[in-house]
DNA sequence: AGGGCTTTATGATTTCGATCATAATGAAGC
DNA sequence: GCTTCATTATGATCGAAATCATAAAGCCCT
């Protein structure tokens, strides 16, 4: 009899696959899907195999502010092994698998496995790499200026509605300024809802 | 005979106490003194112990992109402790003291000490949630509003100017503002260049 | 094939922040 | 005390992004 319940989890990258083994968990989710939401009790952080999940933070005035957009190979919620609720809403973007990994079972890796807490601390610091980088982008103030930017960074791969919300402005001045950087020849435009730098 | 070069550097805090003393010195910094520039060789992180650094980040366009304010017991540069060079300006707004931990100290320390590790890994996701704060605010677009989130962040600690360029604002928006919630009576002006929220 | 929905797209208008200009206040240095 | 300088502060103008409005194109579902 074969059992597809005992399936192994395989490929746990590393430093995850020092984890005990019940600590670890296989998710998929649709587009839409919540992996978790803001004020959720966090039980787990994440693994992102394949897909794509923006990081939404709901302000105190409705505001929608996406944080971080995570792609395959990603880590999700790091900063909740430290704390007992989740920040933000975590949402698919496109269909996803995610590894889940016990918040206990991290936290007591950590402090056992130098190894591990070692490579964590390096995903950290790369995570603070990005929000710097997603902090210049804001800091751009011509709307024009900054969706080239945030086209040359790659940020358009879903939505130009996402996109849009990625950067901080409103849709239409997103359309507005892809219509105007396609006119000035600055950037390529081979479909409804598509745009890419000139190859150089 | 008395010996102030051997004077011990006292009180470094946790985690750091566990590195080699050999690692660790100690530096002052007048008002504008650079604590370290972009691009320079990455040598050590830092842990700041009085007074207030800002990070600077000089984009493309020339434009000054202040990332973080760092005051007292902040720790500043630990992504570079993973890069070999730094990705920003540290410049002193107040006279500050700093403990600077070699960067191969603490890789070391990382390596072998799961403690330290831990500690470590515990301050950058620290340092990510006030980069989430950061975003949140840059995401609010009315001037006004941004101002007074900032002012309720407890931000405007230095002169307006540090203020506005923290909150990505031009220093005569966040005058003009201010002077609008002062009207609006939602703020306090007690003194020239003083703001405070209305206690309630 | 058709109805409802979202995304893409652009036009018209308004608003608000940037910019430029100017001045008063206070601090630092001589 | 006087000069120099940065900070604080406000006024006038301009431009660009937000807002409001509208519509076509593509999609999902039946």
């Amino acid at each position: 009899m074969i059992s597809i319940i005992m399936k192994q989890i395989t490929d746990i990258p590393p430093p995850f696959g020092s984890l005990p083994r019940h600590g670890v968990s296989l998710r998929e989710l649709r587009v839409g899907d919540a992996l978790f939401r803001q004020d959720d009790a966090s039980r787990a952080m994440f693994f992102l195999r394949s897909g794509a999940i923006n990081l939404i933070r709901h302000t105190e005035a409705g505001q929608k502010v996406t944080m971080f957009r995570a792609t395959s190979g990603d880590t999700i919620a790091e900063p909740s092994v430290f704390s007992d609720h989740y920040h933000c809403d975590a949402i698919s973007e496109q269909p996803s698998i995610v590894l889940s990994f016990d918040r206990q079972s991290v936290l007591a890796a950590m402090t056992t496995d130098s190894e591990f807490a070692a490579a964590f601390v390096k995903r950290l610091a790369g995570q603070v790499q990005t929000y710097r980088r997603q902090l210049e982008l804001l800091a751009i103030r011509s709307a024009k200026d900054r969706v080239l930017a945030g086209l040359a960074d790659g940020r358009l791969t879903g939505t130009v509605l996402d996109f849009a919300a990625e950067l901080g402005l409103t849709h239409e001045s997103v359309y507005r300024a892809l219509a105007d950087l396609t006119r000035d020849g600055r950037i390529e435009h081979p479909a409804r809802g598509k745009y890419r730098l000139k190859p150089c």
